[in-house]
DNA sequence: TGTATTTAGTTTATAATGCAAACTAGTTAA
DNA sequence: TTAACTAGTTTGCATTATAAACTAAATACA
C-alpha cells in the first residue's frame, strides 16, 4: 500500500491532542487523580471529563470514583492494558509511517531525479 | 513545562491525517497532479479539495491550474518553504514530546516505585 | 443558624471540522 | 444530440472538541 493511506487508519481516540496528553501521562503514572491529570495536561476541567469519557468508553482507561475521608470526592484514573496496548501500537504506527514515507520520498528521487 | 501540555500545542494543520498524508507526499515529491496525490493518499476528490484549500490558505502549498493540451484542466500542487518548514518542525515537535515523556516517566517511577 | 464560597467534577450548547454527495463546466463517445 | 466521462468545487450533514453553565456536597464566616 502506498504509505500515505496508512495515515488515515492512525487511531484517532489517541491521536488526538488532548487525549494523547491524558494517555501518554497515564501510561507514566500508574495510577492519576483527576485534578493532577488536569493540571498535568492543562485541560479545562469540562474538557478533561469528557475526554476521559471517551476513552473509558473504548476501555482505554478506568475511571474510579471514591470518597477522601468519606467526603471529598475523588476521581482516579488508570490506563488499562487495552489503553496502553493501543498507545504503543500508535507510536508503531507513527515509526512505520515516517519510516516508509522516507524510503518512498528516496526512491521517488531516483526515479524523478533533479 | 509539564511535557504533555506541549501536545496541545501540536500544528493541528498538520495533526489532521489527511492533511499529514498530503504533505508528506509533497514533501517526497517535488510538484504533484491532483489526481496523482488523490491517488497516493486515498481521500476523496471533495475531500482532497478542501483540504487543499486549507494547506494554501496558510501557504503550506502552491496550487496550479493548467490545460493539458489546452482543454483538460491540470492541477499541479508543490510545498512551499513555509509548508516544508512546518512539516519539519512538527515532526521534530513529536519526537521531543515522545522523549520528554519517556524522561518524565523514568522520574516518576523512580519518584514513586512499585 | 443561614448564606456565601469553594471544590470536584458533569452536562449542555456552540463553534469548528472532516467528509462525501451533489453540483459545475467542459470533453469525448455513440 | 444526448449520454457519459473528467477534473475538480461547493454544499450539507454528522461528528467532535471546547468551555460555559450547571450540580452536589463541604467549608467559611458573620
Amino acid at each position: 500500500m502506498m504509505p500515505f493511506k496508512e495515515m488515515a487508519r492512525l487511531d484517532k481516540l489517541i491521536h488526538e491532542p488532548a487525549r494523547l496528553s491524558i494517555m501518554s501521562a497515564l501510561e507514566a503514572c500508574s495510577m492519576a487523580e483527576f485534578l493532577f491529570l488536569q493540571e498535568l495536561t492543562g485541560l479545562t476541567k469540562g474538557n478533561m471529563s469528557s475526554h476521559l469519557s471517551k476513552l473509558e468508553k473504548a476501555n482505554y482507561v478506568l475511571i474510579g470514583k471514591s470518597f477522601l475521608r468519606k467526603k471529598i470526592p475523588q476521581t482516579t484514573i488508570q490506563i488499562t492494558p487495552t489503553g496502553s496496548q493501543a498507545l504503543i501500537e500508535y507510536w508503531k504506527q507513527i515509526d512505520h509511517i515516517r519510516e516508509i514515507t522516507k524510503q518512498w520520498s528516496q526512491e521517488t528521487s531516483i526515479a524523478f531525479p533533479g
